[in-house]
DNA sequence: ACCGTACCGTACCGTACGTTACGGCCAGCG
DNA sequence: CGCTGGCCGTAACGTACGGTACGGTACGGT
């Protein structure tokens, strides 16, 4: 007996896409409340079939977690002429792409089910997350980092350690607060902002010896 | 009609504070599962009486969080001789106590029940534990960089800006990841090692004018 | 001795929801 | 055309759990 759907394949059906897809809007919505009558209604499909495709709820909760984290793939940085202002750059997209997905409905959503999951779960929720959230960010963002160090323009001893600062920098107490239900609306000029202060004070600590940077004016 | 039992006035019986404790530990164990009959017959004493005293689960569950805050509070930093060497111990010894409290095992258990109904709740949690939590640390903190401000030892415009960054340096991906059930054991050498590091790479984007520090190695 | 109060233990009720089963519709195919 | 298989809609089952009711006990006041 094999486990149903295998996200990882691309082993989805158009219509599976479309129900994990109204699964996902529901998350967005009800939380954690969701029921699979709910689900089955929205995505005009049978119970019958989840089941037959998805095996029970928390198959379902999980193909929706690894159904959107697959969409959020890629989007790697490939260096040619490599020189401060191509790092700085890379630090600032990257910072505000990441507060920008942390942010956004759906990562909170579904941040707050795996929050809700971790540890007392068969198939892990948490882990899941962990896996295509800061881990994902760290393996994406190390390359730049290194990069950076290679020629010359940061220094450090562990590249995990100088991720985790400037994953602290950017992040701060914005994913904290969004989870517990802060509005704290991030408008698109202010994620800007922190994410051109959070490089800026990433250079002051690792960077080239300029002096050390304030916070943002 | 009132709302059954005030916890901010300490208008708790003893017995009732059992039961709080009973339910407080239960959901150390068992996260939001726990039910109402686990809770009476942990602590003794009939859903009756549970009923009586916190009139719903929700009640129970609110109760429960704002009696763990009520026992954290306190700890105020009063300064006479101000100098570099006490903020910098301040700032240190504050950085450790909350990653202590962090990575505790009540703290991420309340947080996982705070998360997981925020918004859509009667009696929002999720606000209640950001009030007692990330807040909290703000009120208590900022005095300590206001006097650091006030007597020229460190330099910002906005209290709020500069209390986040500290926030940021200190609790980085650790929250988040032990939300999501990542269990990297923080031992007490390491929590002390992090406070260190966080204050020093504090100091160096607010602080006198020596170099940037590093990592810490 | 009697009463009221507070509480324990437990049995009970109602309901929501996960899960299963069944009947009907439609498409592809021999 | 009739068979088969996949799917929809819905009804039904089982159960866990929130919430309530009730009998029994201890105790303090009068």
């Amino acid at each position: 007996m094999q486990t149903h759907v295998d996200v990882s394949d691309n082993a989805l059906t158009e219509r599976q896409k479309d129900v994990l897809d109204a699964a996902l809007a529901l998350l967005v919505e009800a939380g954690d409340t969701l029921t699979m009558t709910s689900v089955a209604r929205r995505a005009s499909c049978s119970k019958e079939s989840l089941y037959k495709w998805f095996g029970d709820r928390d198959g379902l909760l999980t193909a929706t977690v690894q159904w959107q984290a697959s969409k959020v793939r890629g989007v790697p940085v490939d260096p040619e002429a490599f020189n401060l202002a191509s790092l700085t750059s890379g630090l600032e997209r990257f910072a505000a792409d990441w507060l920008r997905v942390l942010s956004g409905n759906i990562s909170v959503a579904l941040n707050r089910v795996a929050v809700g999951h971790a540890g007392s779960d068969k198939h892990d929720l948490g882990a899941i997350v962990l896996e295509n959230g800061p881990f994902a960010m760290a393996r994406r963002l190390k390359p730049l980092l290194q990069l950076g160090r290679d020629t010359g323009l940061i220094h450090f001893h562990e590249t995990d350690e100088a991720f985790r600062t400037f994953f602290g920098l950017v992040v701060r107490d914005v994913q904290i607060r969004l989870l517990l239900g802060d509005r704290l609306g991030l408008t698109e000029a202010a994620i800007d902002r922190d994410a051109r202060r959070a490089t800026q004070q990433f250079l002051a600590l690792y960077g080239p010896h300029t002096k050390p940077a304030g916070d943002g004016h």
